[in-house]
DNA sequence: ATGTATGCAAACCTTTTGCATATTC
DNA sequence: GAATATGCAAAAGGTTTGCATACAT
């Protein structure tokens, strides 16, 4: 554990709830390590998904945003207005799976739902 | 109309219920015009998607999948051992829909969830 | 004839990689 | 001391763009 991956480790525990990309991070790694480098950020991004630390989520077109991996499985709504990111659960999960496997023979394994439309402050 | 976006759509037709990738579909296309050029089919894609003839897909990391846009809305299964993808219908979406704007307050207009484990054949 | 689409090459942007140096255990 | 991580700079890969030419209406 070096003093960069702690650094990245601590920000992303703190950014909990919050979905930041990579120029977010790096830019508050760097508050913490100016010397840091965006090379070393994506090779600990890598390591922390592959160590089920954390998450990555393909919520927009222009770049990734990761989150601290949680407990329970959520799914994230997006405002079209304002641009929130808000975390849910889908209703009735077990009840989709048991549906999709009776129908389509499927075994899932996980799913990703991104909802989009309108967020409670905006509709 | 160009003689390019008119394979380009034709293309997209006979791919109904396949989810070809861009360089899959630049294959093709240059079966029927080998001069036809890849930017050509990026700038058409983006056009037919502001007309709402094309959907873009975010099924996996590398690159864009695409499909002509179908009356009614569906999701993605992907097989995580042989890649196949299925179309599927979200049981109970209306429930769905309605319980998180209970919940959360969301005026949701687009669901997109991408599923993905074991197909028939694999599991 | 005017406006729009094309081909080509170059640029863009995010992410990855090779390599020498520095750091951890 | 051996193995691993870092910083730097360069490359990669998919996608976009500027511009002169060609095409559609």
């Amino acid at each position: 554990m070096t003093k960069q991956r702690q650094i990245i480790f601590d920000l992303m525990k703190q950014q909990c709830g919050k979905h930041p990309h990579v120029m977010e991070l790096y830019s508050l790694a760097k508050k913490k390590d100016p010397n840091i480098n965006l090379s070393t950020l994506y090779r600990t991004l890598t390591e922390f998904k592959k160590a089920d630390i954390v998450e990555e989520l393909h919520l927009e077109e222009e770049h990734h945003h990761y989150e601290i991996k949680q407990a329970e499985q959520h799914q994230h709504f997006v405002c079209e207005k304002c641009g929130a990111i808000t975390e849910f659960d889908l209703p009735a999960e077990q009840k989709i799976e048991k549906e999709l496997a009776k129908v389509h023979g499927f075994k899932i394994k996980t799913i990703k739902m991104i909802a989009s439309g309108l967020c409670k402050k905006c509709r």
